[in-house]
DNA sequence: GCAAGGTC
């Protein structure tokens, strides 16, 4: 018996079939140059079989609107919302759809083995759908679909012994979330594109095009940086008071400490004067306690997208998109994993100290990485897997690269080696002084042991010294001093700050954080200041104004947050697809009605921003 | 020409 297994993209399909033949299989090609074949023999419930593995790249299929409502003037745009969809290979997917054809006639059975999340049992449909119009001998039940949480021998041998048949339901909220995509998208993005492109007094603050986008992922991420930076507009500096102490002590050992005030700081500045002049005039201190507990500085949680994305934008200043082109390119050239995983714990058994061991060769790290070695790799455990790839890690020593793929990479190895490595660990000190009625506080830190602070030079732990005098010993403060300050606002969002926001309101996904960031700049809604920190263009708070004052909730994450419990009820069979999809085109096209008749508010926002 | 989601 032949059958296909297909993988959704190549890699996986290698590592899959690496794993069920328990060695390299035979390859061939296939009519797309980076989608190979990998054939191998291989049992299934007594059954002989000779197993066709090849994979696709990501979706093989996609939805766009039937040819007579692509020009834009050719319908009123309402009518998008509803208008037929059509669903396409595109040209550079044709000799993969081709290879599948060609595979699926010879086959009699076909096992799916996209990724195992949303996205992945859709591109499982679309596999399904080309091969079943190839060869209609693939019934129901001949497909089947591999459930695998982890790509290693015991994980892929056990989702053949296990095979279930593909979740329709988990790939129609996909199909859903997609038309809704579209519509909503192509909608708000004719509406606004049409009415304000040719409008003279906006177009300096216009993209080339003069394209003006809507989409679920971009707005609420332009939102995030609108909203930040009128919370800074907003805010109200207030003047605050407060009690620096200084000593410098000669014993017990010599030692410069400042000491701040338990009460931090008043708002009330006569107040603070008092209490400054009880003190002055009974300047003597006492210290009330010396207290001395561990404390330790834990090493980083393997590193997933996200996490590489934020780190290289904080401590390299290359940003999200720029990093993933780079990783990419290190993940082609076989030196790290696949860098798209949202898994921060490494499965159980995973070689790390052959790992490490490639590691040894470097004239910077490779001592570090052998006594690693010796000690054994106990790398921290983070909570999230996506089921399909490991965090990202380093696969070999790369001595010759430059420039910032030399620097990505490092970062990368660097942070295996510390997730691998200790925690940091010290004692801190806190001692306790009394003035008057006062209490001031000075913490110390004595580090012990710096493990992974040795190889890992993007964490900071200072040092600093505190004496160790006794309880009830006496003295008079070198300083006692009132200072003035005041609040200060937020900081503008940095792109760390914008992803970690994005990710906790669900806006995109790992692999499209960076694309989404990247958007609101092409399309000139926002921009990065000096400080690598976001700051909304005209257009931008323009748009956002606009839309609050139509509704609010186009600018606002949450819209997309319920459609995300929606396409949970879809996958979990308490609503359908044809319900969502209802529910959803009736609320947005309400909005566009709005947006349509109310376009002088958008006008009016754009036009108090661009004069 | 438009979105967001995959991936080379």
């Amino acid at each position: 018996m032949r059958v296909l297994n297909v993988a959704e993209k190549n890699d996986a399909a290698k590592n899959i079939a690496l794993c069920a033949n328990r060695g390299p299989p035979n390859r061939r090609e296939g009519l797309s140059q980076y989608n190979k074949i990998y054939e191998f023999q291989y049992q299934i419930n007594g059954h002989q079989c000779t197993m066709i593995m090849t994979s696709v790249s990501g979706h093989l299929l996609t939805q766009d609107f039937s040819p007579q409502y692509r020009q834009w003037q050719s319908c009123p745009i309402v009518e998008l919302f509803d208008a037929p969809l059509q669903t396409i290979c595109p040209p550079n997917y044709q000799n993969i759809k081709r290879t599948l054809e060609r595979e699926a006639r010879t086959c009699q059975q076909l096992i799916i083995w996209t990724d195992c999340d949303r996205e992945g049992e859709n591109i499982g449909y679309e596999v399904i759908e080309v091969c079943r119009a190839a060869n209609p001998r693939l019934g129901p039940q001949h497909v089947w679909r591999a459930r695998f949480s982890e790509i290693t021998p015991q994980a892929v041998n056990n989702a053949l012994r296990n095979l279930v048949p593909p979740d329709e339901r988990i790939s129609n909220a996909v199909a859903c979330r997609s038309e809704l995509d579209l519509r909503i998208g192509a909608a708000f993005t004719r509406l606004m594109t049409m009415r304000f492109r040719e409008i003279a007094q906006y177009k300096p603050f216009l993209n080339e095009k003069g394209l003006l986008s809507y989409g679920s992922c971009q707005f609420p991420t332009l939102g995030f940086v609108v909203e930040r930076y009128k919370e800074i507009s907003r805010f109200i500096r207030e003047d605050f008071w407060k009690i620096k102490v200084t000593h410098e002590f000669k014993k017990p050992e010599k030692a410069r400490v400042e000491f701040h005030w338990q009460r931090v700081r008043l708002f009330d500045q006569l107040c603070c004067e008092v209490i400054f002049d009880i003190c002055k005039e009974r300047p003597e201190a006492t210290v009330t306690g010396l207290t001395e507990k561990p404390k330790s500085k834990w090493r980083p949680l393997p590193m997933d997208t996200i996490e590489l994305e934020k780190l290289a934008s904080r401590m390299l200043k290359i940003n999200a998109k720029e990093t993933m082109r780079i990783a990419e390119k290190l993940y082609s050239q076989g030196l790290i994993s696949y860098p798209r995983t949202e898994t921060n714990i490494f499965p159980k058994d995973f070689g790390l100290p052959n790992l490490v061991q490639q590691q040894i060769a470097s004239p910077v790290w490779g001592a570090f990485a052998q006594n690693l070695l010796q000690l054994g790799p106990n790398p921290r455990a983070g909570k999230k897997s996506d089921q399909a790839h490991p965090p990202i890690h380093p696969l070999k020593f790369a001595p010759n690269l430059a420039g910032n793929e030399k620097r990505v990479y490092e970062l990368i190895v660097r942070h295996f080696l510390a997730t691998c490595s200790g925690d940091a660990k010290g004692f801190e000190t806190i001692l306790t002084i009394q003035i008057t009625e006062e209490f001031f506080q000075a913490d110390g830190l004595v580090i012990t042991e710096r493990n992974y602070l040795d190889v890992y030079p993007y964490d900071k732990w200072e040092a600093k010294t505190i004496p160790h005098c006794s309880v009830g010993l006496k003295f008079i403060p070198t300083r006692i001093e009132m200072a003035a300050g005041q609040t200060s606002p937020p900081a503008l969002l940095s792109e760390s700050d914008l992803i970690a926001l994005m990710e906790k309101h669900g806006i995109g996904t790992d692999a499209t954080h960076a694309e989404h960031i990247e958007t609101i700049q092409t399309r000139q809604y926002a921009g990065m200041n000096d400080d690598r920190r976001f700051t909304p263009g005209r257009i931008g708070m323009g748009l956002v104004d606009g839309y609050d004052a139509i509704d609010r909730a186009m600018s606002r994450p949450h819209l997309r947050s319920q459609l995300e419990a929606s396409l949970k009820d879809i996958c979990e069979g308490r609503r359908n697809k044809a319900d969502v999809l209802q529910e959803q085109i009736d609320n947005y096209r309400g909005i566009f009605l709005q947006a349509q008749a109310q376009i002088q508010k958008l006008r009016d926002a754009l036009d108090r921003y661009t004069q």
